[in-house]
RNA sequence: GCGGAUGUGGCGUAAUUGGCAGCCGCGCCAGACUUAGGAUCUGGUGCCUCACGGCGUGGGGGUUCGAGUCCCUUCAUCCGCACCA
């Protein structure tokens, strides 16, 4: 019987399902392990090959857990909140439900023919109402709590009353205040500055073509993320996570996850924490009006010679003389309409205007010209600098255009060429810092500074608080309602707030988001109800705990559940999210610990970021209307008979090259018959060949449907069947790596399917022999576990099939069909192939599933003599002799052939411990 | 500009972590078989050379008896951040 591995692998799935052989329980006397995929949003374009990769990861190391006795939680779902579904749903008017719902039907049958070992039981869906009750319950224990410094964690809000009642902690400058005498109002407004869910006017991205706010990871290059529209900068209110509370934290735990170097990179750069001072400035001729600003390098205060305003500046309208308002408002209102788009594309150029004030110099009293220049961010620091262009290269530019004096306060660099901006040298020219080695210079500055008053040390971080509120419909709405324009968060009885029906899913004429069509919410007579919808990234946040306990209708997950998983031991996803979804878990994480609800502080151990798979696109190259010319033959003569075939006169050089469906290519040849069916336009298509073939053009792309080089999952699945698929999939190359796909290499390993079938079959018939091993069987049986346990356990998965090939030839050789090397062999072989091992397994008589079988150990001693074998030739002999061996005498030693001097003195008159032989040469010995 | 990664045959890759570079697979070449196929099996295949032999892990230098692997330097490609004071 050949192998036919449709039938198995129905069969085997079916199995699997009806079984609940993988169903994770929450107790179990074996220790625990936890495989997490980083869970996918059901796109309506369903999975291509890229999809799988790491899900296959996962699913290979889950299974070996398993083999290796774990109780192994593996679960899936779907983030089923997102933009395509309701954009499809604005086009359409289709409710985005069912769509999404659609989507995951088609997604979980791509899923399924490929034998994952998920335990589907314990499947979450983020827009699932029991899922996202827990969402908005989260967000209220956000809005509920505040984060105090002193304890360094997040506390109940009641802690922080408490406070403001006994005055341990000012809530307003005026100090005769009580806390009770404050309206409700004036009591929700001071809260809300200090609540981890707030509600603030704060600068957003605002994307008009999409009608909603983005986060900063969800515009790249001033253009939004999805669909490439433009973003502008806008003041609105909205609500935001206090993230930055975090920030430290978020920071320095880094050090102890094992996570990659470019990813805890990626995120310590967002966090972007500096150390540095503020310092103030008096503004002269303006009694009182002082400008701070931070910086990092105080050991050069003596050296500015300027300070530069953000145009935004609240005090710039306030001080700018009357001869210079013209100029200003001309300038401000340039940097107001220059997007943010325009404003990073020409970096390089330097704008900017002068105030007509000046500054004091806290130091030497000097006047010092205030600026303002749009190269200072309003968002970052006080939105004010303190200009040192002999020392930073911004300045220094700035100061050149508009020639502002450059002073050379750190020696070593040459000022008339450029800024020198490096962190060494001596201090010069500074008063009290002369002769300081820079490093010194900056505490010295920063004491002195504190000392005066003059300004304070201090953190500055890149983090922006987390805006939290979204424009959108498909999203899940915010449990909070307004009274007298004081926003109260919803009772817990009342979640989950349902998502509402609406006619539309568009804003409305007043442009209030979709919600505001909302008809059927419960209180909508008593209360104004939140209009805006949670951010994608919501129920990201925390669904790895979900499905510790997947149906609690009581809490978000059962403690007892959370105590015995703990963090996810494994995570598998993609290395787009370094500054999205994995700060924001990361995040929500460690809020829940403040809470004391869960008891770690970080979500995942160890993160491994899977490569994209990228599509290999072919191009056929047209010349005229309906002739297509083979690549090699762009531009050479054509024959008679081309000439009369194609109707030319001669060829053409000017080639359009266009998409051709991948699937009709095989090894860049054209199947033309194929293509002339492929579209209409194509039926009475002309080709020049070459060698009789039509050759294709190829390049590597993003797998996309309009550049028609995306390979479906399930086309694979039918045609090498789902074990040749995982095998191919992870033979392609290091995990972490981005590669093309190319479909042409799979045949390599559906033969080795095959090669492994036949070594357990004679014909149609189970040919197993129960005689036992001999030894050269059990050495490669053995070197064979051994790289398989060391591979997995690395994540080196493209060199363990490899081994398996080189395992299964050598077997073959040796026409091994012993019970004892192929029982083994089923068992490691199962991770990667489960389909076609149980079916071994059984057929070698077994009952239970290969599941409950476990991984074969190392017998060491089969493996010895492969250890260390150097071949060492004496006496016009070849002899092995191992790294330990001491068998040889001294006289024997003497007649080895000796090649290096230097080893011959090693000799003298001393017995060897070591030998180290390489090329026959002994190169060394260990006396 | 800053940071992270990667450079090995025609291609995807491997190298017991400092020990005979190129395992395994694709492709290609030759042969066998044949119900002529995009099938199967066997053998070969880094480059130069008829050969002896020589050269080879992006380039240059170094450490070492010995370097794809360690150090310095340089180039190329990809990814992330970017006027962050």
């Amino acid at each position: 019987m050949e192998y036919n591995f449709r039938e198995i692998e129905r069969k085997w799935q079916a199995y699997w399902a009806t079984n609940e052989t993988f169903k994770a329980e929450n107790t179990s006397s074996k220790p625990k392990y936890y495989v997490l995929d980083m869970f996918p949003y059901p796109s309506g374009a369903g999975l291509h090959v890229g999809h799988p990769l790491g899900y296959i990861a996962s699913d290979i190391f889950a299974r070996y857990k398993r083999l290796k006795g774990f109780n192994v939680l593996h679960p899936m779902g779907y983030d089923s909140f997102g933009l395509p579904a309701e954009q499809y749903a604005i086009q359409t008017g289709q409710h985005p439900e069912i769509t999404t719902r659609t989507n995951i039907a088609r997604y979980r049958e791509q899923l399924d023919k490929i034998g994952f070992s998920f335990d589907w039981e314990r499947e979450v869906r983020t827009s699932d109402p029991a899922y996202y009750k827990w969402t908005q319950w989260i967000f209220i224990q956000l809005f509920n709590s505040w984060y105090n410094i002193e304890t360094d964690k997040a506390e109940p809000i009641a802690t922080l009353i408490e406070k403001f009642e006994h005055k341990t902690i000012p809530f307003s400058e005026d100090a005769s205040k009580k806390w009770d005498d404050l309206s409700d109002k004036e009591q929700s407004d001071v809260l809300l500055n200090h609540r981890l869910a707030y509600l603030s006017d704060t600068m957003v991205n605002w994307c008009p073509q999409l009608g909603t706010v983005l986060a900063n990871e969800e515009v790249k290059d001033g253009v939004s993320e999805r669909g490439g529209y433009p973003v502008e900068r806008k003041l609105m209110k909205q609500w935001s996570l206090r993230i930055t509370a975090y920030a430290n934290r978020l920071l320095n735990d880094l050090d102890g996850i094992d996570w990659t170097e470019s990813i805890k990179e990626a995120q310590r750069n967002w966090i972007g924490k500096s150390e540095g001072t503020s310092l103030v400035f008096d503004v002269d001729q303006f009694e009182g009006e002082q400008i701070e600003v931070f910086t990092t390098r105080p050991d050069t205060v003596f050296g500015v010679s300027f300070l530069t305003l953000a145009p935004e500046h609240e005090l710039v309208q306030k001080i700018t003389s009357a001869a210079q308002r013209k100029e200003i408002e001309e300038y401000m209102l340039f940097a107001k309409n220059r997007s943010e788009r325009e404003r990073m594309a020409d970096v390089k150029k330097i704008t900017g205007a002068f105030t007509g004030a000046y500054a004091l110099h806290p130091f030497t009293k000097q006047k010092l010209p205030i600026w303002i220049g749009d190269y200072v961010l309003a968002g970052y620091g006080t939105g004010a600098v303190m200009a040192v262009p002999g020392h930073d290269s911004r300045d220094y530019a700035f100061a050149k255009n508009f020639s502002l004096p450059i002073l050379e306060v750190v020696a070593g660099g040459d000022l008339s060429k450029e800024s020198y901006d490096a962190k060494e040298g001596k201090i010069i020219n500074s008063d009290f810092l002369n002769g300081l080695e820079v490093k010194d210079a900056v505490k010295k500055a920063i004491a002195v500074i504190e000392e005066k008053g003059l300004g304070k040390g201090k953190t500055n971080f890149r983090l922006r608080d987390a805006i939290f509120g979204r424009q959108r419909y498909w999203g899940e709405p915010i449990p909070v309602y307004y009274k007298e324009g004081i926003p109260y968060v919803l009772p817990e009885r009342e979640l989950p707030l349902l998502l509402p029906e609406v006619d539309k899913y568009l804003p409305t004429e007043t442009g209030e988001p979709p919600l505001a069509r909302a008809k059927d919410w419960k209180y909508k007579d008593q209360y104004e109800y939140e209009y805006s919808t949670m951010p994608g990234w919501a129920g990201s946040s925390w669904y790895y705990l979900r499905y510790m306990d997947a149906f609690d209708s009581y809490t978000f997950a059962d403690r007892h559940a959370i105590d015995y998983w703990q963090n996810v031991d494994l995570y598998i996803g993609g290395a787009e999210h370094a500054t999205g979804h994995l700060l924001y878990v990361r995040f929500w994480t460690k809020f829940l610990y403040d809470l004391g609800l869960i008891p770690m502080m970080e979500p995942a151990k160890k993160l491994i970021n899977q490569g994209m798979i990228q599509g290999m696109s072919s191009f056929v190259y047209r010349i005229g209307k309906n002739i297509f010319i083979s690549k090699n033959r762009i531009g050479t003569a054509l024959s008679p008979e081309e000439l009369k075939q194609t109707g030319l006169e001669k060829n053409d050089p000017n080639v359009t090259p266009l998409h051709v469906d991948v699937n009709i290519v095989n090894n860049n040849v054209l199947d033309v018959e194929a293509f002339k069916k492929w579209r209409d336009e194509y039926k009475d298509a002309v080709f020049i060949l070459e060698d009789g073939k039509y050759i294709c053009g190829s390049e590597v792309e993003k797998m996309s449907k309009s550049k028609w080089n995306v390979v479906s999952p399930d086309d694979m699945v039918d045609q090498y069947g789902a074990d040749a698929l995982r095998l191919y999939e992870m033979f392609l190359g290091p995990l972490e790596l981005s590669k093309p796909w190319n479909t042409n290499g799979i045949s390599g390993v559906s033969n080795f399917m095959r090669k492994l079938w036949r070594l357990y079959h004679n014909g149609d018939a189970v040919n197993i022999s129960n005689e036992p091993a001999t030894k050269e069987e059990l050495k490669t049986l053995h070197k064979t576990i051994k790289k398989i346990a060391g591979d997995i356990e690395s994540f080196s998965f493209n060199t363990s099939v490899s081994n398996f090939m080189i395992c299964v030839n050598e077997l073959t050789d040796l026409k091994c069909n012993k019970r004892a090397i192929l029982e083994p062999l089923a068992i490691i072989i199962a991770p990667y192939a489960p389909h076609i091992a149980e079916e071994l397994w059984s057929r070698l008589g077994h009952k239970e599933t290969i599941t409950y079988a476990e991984f074969p150990l190392v017998n060491e001693s089969y493996l010895v003599e492969n250890s260390f074998n150097y071949p060492v030739s004496f006496n016009g002999k070849t002899r092995f002799f191992q790294e330990y061996d001491l068998s040889l005498t001294k006289e024997e030693l003497e007649k080895v052939i000796l090649t290096l001097e230097q080893t011959q003195k090693y000799l003298e008159g001393k017995a060897p411990k070591k030998i180290i032989v390489v090329h026959n040469k002994i190169i060394n010995i260990v006396v």
